[in-house]
DNA sequence: ATTATTAATTGGTCTGACCAATTTTAAAGG
DNA sequence: CCTTTAAAATTGGTCAGACCAATTAATAAT
């Protein structure tokens, strides 16, 4: 018997169909469980299997008293259980590291490549907006500033399966940018760098497209990235060597 | 409040960590919804939401008269709803071969670098019964040996999320390795080619392991298999309009 | 007009019943 | 004694109705 012979399932796949088809929007109120019971012609139970599903694949939000809504940004919770429980484990940033030079490279390319007048656009007033908070004392707004250049950037790509990857990727690293960021704070001209080579991404995937220069800028980027992770790592290492050490100082 | 204040998110969490830990196997039987809601001291509706969670993400499947079960492949079925969606589109294929290579040269790098004994010894069973699988009439099973194959690989390149996001990329490239391999039986010397190209990653990860040669090899594969797929496409193409022309023909 | 209280609404949980699919057990026939 | 078939038991699926707890809306009092 296919999978959605259940009376739930059903229900789900119309739900779904209306939540990603845009009828109903983000932030949207869905009718009540016992309204939707009746519109559906079916139980109680049956209707909040349903809203259980949307509600486990990150498509709605429940609140008691409150009502069921529409998820702010569908994809910007996990959607991926296995991604999610990864991302607990403190490795997981390195982990990504390994790849995001492949990943940010091509989707450099591709975006100079393929990047619709809109796509530049949008890079650009992403790219305004990080270089506003760059001068900000804001850390938690310049990392999603951040993400948001790259992932705009990864837009211009149109490969919707490697933006859902980097999405993900960029959930993942949310905590991990921020903490780099705060380490800039302490080093002189490395946050010049790294505008440095936010100007250059853009100068060739906006101003003047060039696919083999974006690619290599972005990697360059993402080395810096890295190292500046490594270098964090370390530097933490040390002071907790030290506090360590401290501990146990007669 | 905290999401797990719900009774079922509190059964869902004691049976996930039961299943993740292997104290529940692959396979294996649950005891049944009115036997939890007595060892639980809830209700049965309670135990169902948290079961049927559990089924969405993949973790248990549910048999009416049956019971439910452990799934036999943790990470077997698509775990992101996001991605199963995107699965359905007939370009995610080409999307991901855009940043195939990147992945398992990147992959075939880690793993000669990092692989243990084991891992070898793995890979190299994975690529035995591959070239047995070869010999046999039998696509889909060779389609499979193909994957398990490259996944040994990632394995032994020790990068959880790499390996998850590159299980899933199999997922949803399952059926076109079938076709790229059917497309295979109607040229001279490319399957051949194939088959030496996995020798090569084969020697440089296991026999000689060598990170700059296995990545190189690794990517040489996969741009065979691009062009294959670019070749396959066209095609289909010409078949589809060829018929086209046939059908309006007076 | 604002604030506090009360009522209504909504999701969460529960009990008990019944249906449909599957599995297990028992009986009949060879 | 083995195999096949039928019946019984078990399991998940759906339902109705009730009640609880959190939230929202409406009303009353200041």
């Amino acid at each position: 018997m296919p999978q959605t012979a259940r009376v739930s399932d059903a229900i789900v796949d119309q739900l779904e169909a209306l939540i990603l088809e845009g009828s109903l929007r983000p932030g949207e109120r869905l009718p009540t469980e016992r309204d939707l019971a009746e519109r559906f012609d079916v139980s109680r139970p049956s209707v909040r299997d349903a809203l259980q599903k949307l509600a486990s694949r990150g498509l709605v939000r429940r609140r008691q008293g409150g009502g069921t809504f529409v998820s702010d940004g569908i994809g910007a919770t996990f959607t991926d259980p296995l991604m999610e429980l990864l991302s607990k484990d403190d490795s997981a940033a390195e982990q990504i590291a390994e790849f995001r030079h492949a990943l940010e490279g091509l989707a450099a390319r591709l975006a100079a490549e393929r990047a619709t007048d809109e796509d530049r656009a949008l890079i650009q007033r992403k790219y305004d907006e990080l270089r506003r908070l760059q001068e900000a004392d804001d850390l938690p707004a310049e990392a999603a500033a951040d993400a948001e250049f790259h992932l705009a950037i990864a837009e211009a790509a149109h490969n919707p399966v490697l933006l859902h990857v980097m999405r993900t990727m960029f959930l993942l690293l949310r905590d991990n940018i921020i903490g780099n960021l705060s380490a800039l704070n302490d080093e002189t001209g490395s946050r010049q760098l790294i505008r440095d080579q936010h100007a250059k991404m853009l100068e060739h995937i906006v101003s003047t497209p060039d696919p083999d220069k974006a690619r290599t800028s972005a990697r360059e980027h993402l080395e810096t990235i890295s190292q500046m992770f490594r270098d964090n790592k370390a530097a933490t290492e040390r002071q907790r060597s030290s506090r360590r050490r401290d501990l146990f100082k007669s």
